[in-house]
RNA sequence: GCGGGGGUCGCCGAGCUAGGUCAAAGGCGCAGGCUUCAGGAGCCUGUCCCGUAGGGGUUCGUGGGUUCGAAUCCCACCCCCCGCACCA
């Protein structure tokens, strides 16, 4: 006996040595152009990218069959700085990432050494991966395969060509934007590389400049500008470091961090002196918008870490101030020792500059009062500054006091405020982190302005809305993805397409930035198109300048001046350009969702910016695969590669487990013991199949054949249009369960399985099965005598003219006596000696059919119907009876599915009494009792117990003894 | 907080965009039976509750509402998952 191994080896090889994957341009065939979005190579694949995957191949090999000329190919994603951090964590002896190296990925020591280096690293899971792609049955063409980065130099090139494209058509732009930075590793630090402050990113304040009496600015940092018009005094903290320091030329007093902060900012900072808070308490300064003179007051509450440290003060709409100003007022011992008027401060009045519904002229001592908020160390305290915030943000309006802007909301008002009192110079600006942000390395993290960066317009409106059109013209599935992708679209802003480290290609017009992995992943697919012919004819990258691809993708320029400038055959030029044209645009890339708002969004934009003419067709867009109802983690030890489940379970069962995990956006779940089972199921398709290849040999053709290619009808007709729905699993429950349940029933009912019958639907069976267990498929099409292969085999086609709608209802009969048979039984408790199955009478039959051919054009009401069917002369002389049964069917038909009642119209009467009595031996076998059946209206009628009356339509009456 | 997807009879999951054939498909698990030169095979039945005649009762996150009729439509609320940018 073979083992499943070999039998997969076995069918790979063959696969291979005929070439059956390797597609073509054939301009006689339609084209498939699928995609799985490369996968980065820090590890091996795992059972998440094969869910996707899988579901990638079940359609190409679906389409495949279908006749299509299938591309789907495959890459490595190489670029970026996680493997060269990883590979930098091992020469570091980082013991966790070892260990799960060693425990998850199965590496050797000895190749673990090797794993300093990142391209070996890249290149081991690589080729692992490969492997495991490979032995899952992934009908790819390999021709194709390359990695990224300047590793695999003509694919930089590509992406060389990409970029230079993109920016002269504008949309690569240079600026300065804030990140988290830190000074130790001197580059951004990502939400991956924190070892605390996940998710936190910079907030801008604004820094309203308020000047003392000697001209030195309080610049004090806020996110509500426009409450300047109520400010009554500015806090410092008595105990913190200030500085005075020179910032652009100006005098600023900030304390000491924010000085540190600015630096990293634009701002040249030159500290002139250093002081405690409390020695600028009790002095003076002014607003930019009067001459009354305010002051300097103590409070303990401010932060120096947090903005400028220099707060100013609105008691009328900040619970803070008013708490801090509350305190001084009740409390004057607390000025004592700074020398300030106590009658002064206690005059300072809270100034209202918002009116928000709901709340007083001063919210802020409001909601004070409401929460009782002891004072400014009160938690409560925080709480009412932010509710009082959104309030006042969302739904507040300016009051008279705000000159210009008054009446004004304040949500509709800020941004105009900010940018007229920068303009003003009475404002400036300053990043800062809402929470601390410490790097792996252990530095804690600060905001830096990163000038001369590299960015992607994604805000441009125009591209926008092109982006949207491309999406409006391409298929998504599911379509509720759709809308999220408009989010993403409308919610994009400029996106940093360079980076300092890790592997890349490097940006051609700026030394010492290397293109960002998510930029050069967006259009590769077309690098796909020619990368077979760059191989096979040994082009070096040397021969690719950016017009070659415009020559191929664009079909600009001569092929023979460009054949000059690149030494390629002119031949061999046309040939590319060709094969781009031909599989360009894309027909199907899937993802996980995962992906959705990065990737596959930049992918949308790119192709609309770079292939207007050859936009994406569809976009599959999967869940996320969690391991035993958990989600995926390899540092948490739940992980599995794909090279593990195909170790343990095999290609078929992997692959069959993985998508009958879920369809849609839902996340399936792996759980080791569904794929056993799986696995188990499997193998019984497979006996079954051997049996019927053994046995059905018999030619018959009768009732349940009939019934048989029927079923298996509805079936192909499901499957087909399930896959082309994307809907994976629906498609191989229906292709492996359901069908499987007809052969069932077959069996049962037919008492053996020897026709021939049953061999031609299982023909059909393995061609619906092929694009998910196609190991298993070739074996069993082999057995059937087949000496091709089931991968490359006719795609059943719906045959309506095989639909046989009476058979399926016979058999719908047989069922439901069956049922209500067993029902009784089951009820009564009962051994049943005798079985007596009464069928309606042929005047029911006929009420029948005229009341459900009224329900299709009108209305079924008693009292109308009642009337027609007195008109009737068979009917009338048993009129007591028929108003009786005509009661009673006009609720059933009434509740009646409209196609139901034409399917049953469409039969007419069904001879239900002959068929029952053509499945008496069936039912005397199911319940090992003597079957007797009669017509309601049979005149030799055996009925001792008057049961026969209760016989409908569908529904024969029944006694049992 | 914002955006997206969800909450269905032990588990996984259909159905819910077009309300009635829905006690609600299918798979798994479990229980009982059959079959079997016992093998993690196959077949049948059952698996919300009740029931000595094919039936009845109570269910589809919670609470309301629309309707002759709602898992399906409307409103409010609760809970879960995913994404939210210099990162693959």
């Amino acid at each position: 006996m073979t083992s499943l191994k070999q039998t997969e080896e076995k069918w790979r090889k063959k696969w291979e040595k005929a070439k059956i994957f390797e597609a073509n341009p054939d301009p006689t065939k339609q084209k498939y152009f699928i995609t799985f979005p490369f996968s980065y190579m820090n590890g091996p694949l795992h059972v998440g990218h094969g869910f996707t995957a899988t579901r990638v191949d079940a359609l190409a090999r679906f389409k495949r069959m279908q006749g299509y000329n299938v591309l789907f190919p495959w890459a490595w994603h190489w670029t970026g700085e996680t493997i060269a951090g990883a590979s930098e964590r091992v020469k570091n002896g980082d013991e966790t990432l070892i260990r799960a190296f060693r425990e998850m990925d199965g590496v050797s020591e000895e190749n673990l050494k090797k794993f300093v280096d990142p391209v070996f690293m890249a290149q081991y899971y690589t080729d692992d991966s490969r492997e495991s792609v490979k032995r899952i049955g992934y009908s790819v063409d390999w021709r194709r395969e390359f990695t990224t980065t300047s590793l695999y130099p003509t694919f930089s090139k590509f992406v060389e060509w990409q970029t230079e494209r993109l920016r002269k058509k504008g949309y690569i732009i240079k600026g300065t934007y804030p990140v988290v930075w830190c000074p130790h590793d001197q580059s951004p630090t990502g939400d991956h590389d924190r070892q605390t402050g996940e998710g936190v990113v910079p907030e801008e304040y604004t820094l309203m400049k308020y000047r003392m009496l000697d001209g030195t600015f309080l610049p004090s940092g806020t996110f509500r500008p426009e409450t300047i018009y109520g400010i009554t005094n500015i806090w410092i903290n008595p105990e913190v470091d200030y500085v005075k320091a020179d910032v652009n030329g100006e005098k600023w007093i900030i304390s000491q961090t924010a000085a540190t902060k600015l630096k990293e900012q634009q701002k040249t900072v030159k500290i002139l002196d250093t002081f405690k808070g409390r020695e600028i308490i009790g002095k003076q300064f002014t607003s930019p918008f009067s001459d009354r003179k305010m002051l300097i007051l103590p409070g303990w509450f401010v932060s120096p870490d947090n903005a400028t440290g220099v707060v100013y003060s609105v008691p009328a709409h900040a619970p803070f101030d008013w708490l801090a100003l509350r305190d001084l007022q009740n409390n004057p011992d607390l000025l004592k020792d700074f020398n300030i008027d106590t009658e002064t401060v206690k005059q300072i009045q809270p100034i209202s500059l918002i009116t928000v519904e709901g709340y007083s002229e001063y919210p802020a001592l409001e909601l004070v009062d409401q929460l009782q908020v002891k004072d400014q160390h009160d938690p409560k305290a925080e709480e009412a500054t932010k509710t009082l915030y959104k309030k006042e943000f969302h739904g507040g309006i300016l009051k008279q006091i705000c000159g210009k802007y008054a009446g004004k909301q304040v949500n509709k008002v800020k941004d105009l405020l900010i940018q007229d009192f920068k303009e003003q110079g009475i404002a400036d600006q300053m990043y800062d982190l809402p929470e601390s942000v410490v790097c792996r390395c252990m530095t804690p993290c600060v905001v830096k302005l990163l000038e001369e960066q590299w960015f992607i317009k994604y805000s441009d409106e125009k591209w926008k809305q092109k982006t949207k059109d491309t999406l409006a013209q391409a298929s998504i599935y599911p379509n509720s993805a759709r809308q999220w992708f408009l989010n993403i679209i409308d919610w994009l802003k400029e996106w940093p397409c360079a980076r300092k480290s890790g592997l890349g290609t490097p940006l051609p017009w700026s030394p010492g930035w290397i293109v960002e992995t998510l930029t050069d992943s967006t259009v590769y697919m077309a690098f796909y198109t020619i990368n077979n012919h760059l191989k096979k004819h040994c082009i070096t990258a040397e021969q690719l300048p950016p017009e070659f691809f415009d020559y191929v993708f664009y079909g600009k320029g001569e092929s023979k001046k460009l054949s000059d400038q690149t030494n390629i055959d002119p031949k061999i030029l046309k040939e590319m350009q060709n094969e781009f044209q031909y599989w360009y645009p894309l027909d199907m890339r899937i993802s996980a969702k995962e992906l959705l708002p990065n990737h596959l969004t930049f992918f949308l934009f790119q192709h609309t910016a770079l292939f207007p003419d050859n936009l994406p067709r569809a976009v599959g867009v999967n869940g996320m695969l969690s391991i035993e109802g958990k989600k995926m983690s390899k540092s948490k030890g739940n992980f599995i590669t794909l090279k593990d489940a195909l170790n343990q379970f095999g290609a078929d069962a992997t692959r069959c487990a993985l998508l009958l995990g879920g369809e849609g956006m839902n996340d399936p779940d792996w759980r080791k013991e569904t794929v056993g089972d799986v696995k188990g199921k499997l193998r019984g398709f497979q006996n079954l199949a051997y049996n019927i290849i053994d046995n059905s040999k018999q030619q018959k053709t009768g009732h349940l054949e009939t019934w048989l290619t029927s079923m298996l009808q509805h079936r192909i007709k499901i499957v087909t249009e399930n896959l082309d729905a994307l809907k994976t699993r629906t498609a191989l429950e229906n292709a492996l369960f359901e069908v499987w349940n007809d052969f069932r029933w077959y069996m049962r009912r037919a008492e053996a399985f020897d026709s021939k019958i049953l061999k031609e639907a299982l023909e059909t069976w393995a061609r619906l099965l092929a694009p998910f267990l196609p190991y298993m498929c070739e074996e069993i099409w082999s057995k059937l005598a087949h000496t091709d292969f089931v991968s490359l085999a006719d795609w059943p086609v719906y045959n309506p003219k095989q639909v046989n709608v009476e058979a399926e209802e016979t058999e719908n009969l047989v069922k439901n006596v069956l049922e209500d048979t067993s029902n009784i039984l089951r009820a009564t408790k009962m051994a049943p000696k005798e079985i007596y199955y009464y069928s309606a009478a042929s005047w029911k039959w006929k009420a029948y059919l005229i009341a459900l051919k009224k329900s299709t054009t009108g209305i079924l009401a008693v009292g109308t119907l009642m009337k027609e069917l007195m008109a009737d002369p068979e009917l009338k002389p048993v009129a007591g009876k028929v108003a009786k049964f005509a009661k009673g069917i006009t609720q059933e038909i009434n509740r009646m599915p409209e196609d139901m009642k034409h399917k049953q119209l469409q039969i007419g009467a069904l001879d239900e009494a002959t068929l029952l009595e053509q499945a008496e031996a069936f039912f005397g076998r199911e319940f090992n009792a003597k079957i007797h059946t009669y017509r309601e209206d049979d005149e030799q009628i055996d009925d001792p117990q008057r049961k026969a009356g209760y016989a409908k339509p569908y529904r024969p009456a029944i006694y049992v003894v």
